[in-house]
DNA sequence: CATGAGCGCGCC
DNA sequence: AAAGGGCGCGCTCATG
């Protein structure tokens, strides 16, 4: 993609006015071109053929290219614009009884918060490639600062119904929410159906994004969608088009129409020519955590603006010093300069050292935390982790965490993608809540402070994929495995590996953070962590002065411990290379071919070159089935929760792949019940997808002000009886 | 100068 | 370092 040139007398002016700090917007179709007055109107004498560039429109041949593709697919564009007209097609529709609606929305924002978008060019004067989709223009993907314009719905008939909203009342379509519906990008329309029209769709609903996915290993965009299975090339300039002018244009309302008859073809595709049994099986868990979604992600997480502007104010006056402290350690190399940093290296490592030290990808000597830290003894070299390490919180959990905010609610609405992961883990999005700072800055999280009158209670799943990985075991080798025995016991798998790796006697001299540091070690071992980066982890973050022969002889000890998963891993790890996919409990498979190489572009020599070339890889083919299963368990457990907390005033905000968090109100009986509601519903998700596990302390809730600062429910409710409040609260302030 | 790959790093 | 896996995001630096 690159950016478009402009004509040669357009470019000129319009790069005077902008370097005189003038700036060119659209508002709907009309252009604004603001800044002195002289360079203004010079670019103005060209307004309407500016506007050709910068008001999305398309062009003829892709107009008609746009009908004849809703001409192929035996649908013509109605445009409802009348109550009664809208009652009688819907009646229509759902008389006919259609397998499935395709459904689509288009979203004009609210007259309160519509501002005109700045066109961004580049400084030569042609208009970037890439326009702000945030601010201003980012307002139409915003519920709170949108509303719906036109919903399109085809359910395979004549007509590809579009009903223009201002006009027809949501009550006037609401038996159209009834029906099955096939919608690209699902949890967009549902925040809209719940939030505006206050409406839940009752019949299953499709997500025919998340299907390509699920299939073909790829995202792609409608558009794109539509391209690889059909082969049509859809222009998607009218996608980001004035949906708020008074009167739509037929290009528009085709363009609309289009990705609602999209939206049903992919599913009939789906449905019928690439899913099998066990892929619709999948999707139907996917789906069905829609609902619970879109509300999670309109209730959207709290933010306490002002302890967090206290955090940030910390981290720089950190910074400050760690600054001087480098600047003094190395006063003539800026080492946050990758480059030199390199070079110091080259200075300060002896040969041995320097010919083993790890390289990137590119072959330039890593400069990663895990490598430097090992190596802290070395001049600058823990000065320098210190400066990276405050740097990062300031990059990443900073302004930029405050300008997320949404200005109408004043919380932060993560995207949430259900299945986002290749496993079906959630992925997370524009302003990634998942990756909140927690260990390395505890207490950081307290700046998720749930509002005056409830409280934060979260549940997360006791060392999930340890249980995930004792029942897969279990059920390869047809009896308890060693792991299933343990938590059947009681007993904490992280403990107990931190006690082996610190060399400790006992179970209740290991810390908290030995627990946490004792965590990658459990996994990472499961999932074929070799000798070596099992070393180099252990010698960074945990037992820093350990030698090579004792990691060896750890990790030797824990395969000794548990010989069932050691033969679960090679035999399992074989069966999916001669399967071609591994795949979780509900049947999501990580197929190999996904990963292949082209035979040409390897050497024939090369070690495991069937491998390569097939795909295959053994940590994948026992990772996906744990973690995604896990994964399963979450997806499950939203649902059952938004279920089942449908009468109480609690709310989820957010998840974190084995983790729920909700704000509750602050009244112990409540926080009694919930809680009890909510493990209740996350064990029988774990009991859905592990019908054999083990469930003793599975999950407890926790709760308490802030995501930071949570303790056991039982511990709350026994200080809550004392105190008659709000433990922590006090501390707050 | 705008763009994208590479890298590193936050979390689970 | 033939192997822990899964993400998203911010910065830098080479590329055109
Ligand atoms: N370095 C890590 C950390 C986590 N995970 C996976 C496995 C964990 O089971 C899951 C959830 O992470 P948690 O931090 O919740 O860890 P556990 O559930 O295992 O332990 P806890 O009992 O503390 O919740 O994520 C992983 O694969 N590698
Ligand atoms: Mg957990
Ligand atoms: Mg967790």
């Amino acid at each position: 993609m690159t950016s478009t040139e402009l004509p040669r007398h357009l470019r000129k002016p319009l790069r005077d006015l902008l370097d005189a700090g003038g700036r060119v917007a659209r508002d709907g179709s009309d252009v604004l071109i603001d800044g002195p007055t002289g360079l203004a109107d010079a670019v103005r004498a060209h307004a309407g053929q500016l506007a050709q560039y910068v008001v999305p429109a398309v062009r003829a041949d892709e107009a008609a290219f746009v009908r004849s593709l809703l001409t192929d697919a035996g649908a013509s564009v109605a445009t409802i614009t009348s109550p009664s007209e809208a009652r009688r097609v819907v009646t229509e529709i759902c008389a006919s009884n259609p397998d499935v609606v395709g459904l689509d929305f288009e979203t004009e924002v609210l007259p309160a918060y519509r501002q005109p978008i700045t066109i961004k060019f580049t400084k030569g004067g042609s208009l970037a490639a890439r326009q702000p989709r945030d601010g201003a223009a980012g307002a139409a993907l915003d519920p709170y600062r949108s509303k719906v314009r036109l919903v399109q719905a085809w359910a395979g008939g004549e007509h590809c119904f579009v009903f223009d909203m201002r006009m027809v009342a949501w009550a006037d379509i609401a038996p159209l929410f009834d029906m099955p519906l096939a919608i690209f990008n699902a949890v967009f329309e549902v925040k809209r159906l719940i939030h505006e029209a206050h409406i839940e769709p009752t019949g299953r609903v499709y997500d025919v994004m998340t299907a390509v996915w699920l299939t073909n290993g790829c995202r792609p965009s409608l558009a794109e969608a539509g391209r690889i299975n059909y082969g049509f090339d859809i222009p998607k300039a009218l996608g980001a088009s004035d949906w708020s002018a008074e009167a739509l244009t037929p290009e528009q309302l085709d363009y609309a129409a289009l990705d609602a008859v999209l939206c049903r073809l992919l599913w009939d595709t789906q449905q019928n020519e690439v899913f099998d049994d066990i892929d619709k099986q999948c999707q139907e868990v996917a789906d069905a955590a829609i609902p619970a979604v879109a509300r999670m992600e309109l209730h959207g997480m709290p933010v306490d603006v002002a302890a967090h502007r206290v955090q940030i104010a910390h981290w720089h006056t950190e910074l400050e010093a760690a600054q001087n402290a480098l600047r003094t350690a190395s006063p003539l190399r800026d080492l946050r300069k990758a480059a030199a940093l390199q070079a110091h290296l080259y200075d300060v490592l002896d040969a041995e050292t320097l010919s083993t030290w790890p390289r990137t990808n590119s072959g330039l000597l890593t400069t990663r935390r895990q490598q430097m830290a090992i190596n802290n003894h070395l001049p600058a070299l823990a000065e320098l982790l210190r400066v990276r390490a405050l740097q990062k919180l300031i990059n990443s959990f900073g302004d930029s965490l405050i300008d997320a905010i949404n200005p109408v609610t004043e919380r932060l609405h993560t995207s949430f993608l259900i299945a986002g992961a290749r496993t079906g883990r959630f992925a997370a999005r524009e302003k990634n809540l998942q990756q909140m700072p927690k260990r390395r800055q505890a207490g950081f999280r307290k700046i998720f402070a749930a509002p005056e009158g409830q409280l934060v209670m979260a549940l997360d799943y006791s060392q999930i994929e340890l249980r995930a990985v004792a029942e897969l075991i279990s059920d390869w080798i047809g009896t308890d495995s060693i792991l299933r025995r343990s938590f059947a016991a009681g007993l904490d798998v992280h403990t107990a590996t931190a006690k082996s790796m610190m060399g400790k006697n006992r179970l209740e001299d290991v810390t908290d953070d030995e627990r946490q540091l004792a965590k990658p070690c459990n996994f990472g071992l499961i999932y074929r962590m070799g000798n070596t980066t099992f070393y180099h982890y252990l010698r960074a973050d945990f037992v820093s002065d350990i030698t090579f022969e004792k990691a060896c002889e750890l990790r030797a000890r824990f395969f000794a411990c548990y010989p069932d998963m050691a033969r679960w891993q090679n035999e399992y790890a074989r069966h999916t290379r001669e399967q071609g996919y591994t795949q979780t409990v509900a049947g999501r498979r990580w197929r190999w071919e996904w990963r292949a190489q082209n035979p040409e572009d390897v050497d024939e020599d090369e070690p495991f070159y069937d491998d390569t070339i097939s795909g295959f890889n053994g940590a994948y083919a026992v990772n996906h089935p744990v973690q995604g299963s896990s994964a399963e368990v979450m997806q499950i457990a939203l649902t059952r929760l938004d279920r089942a907390l449908r009468g109480e005033r609690a709310q989820i905000i957010a998840t974190v792949h084995d983790e729920a968090v909700l704000l509750v109100p602050d009244d112990p009986a409540s926080v009694e019940r919930i809680g009890a509601i909510a493990q209740q519903e996350m064990i029988a998700a774990f009991l859905e997808v592990f019908p054999a596990a083990p469930t003793l302390n599975l999950v407890e809730p926790k709760v308490g002000p802030t995501w930071g600062d949570l303790q056991s429910l039982q511990k709350w409710l026994q200080n809550s009886g004392t105190a008659g409040g709000t433990p922590g609260a006090t501390s707050e302030l």
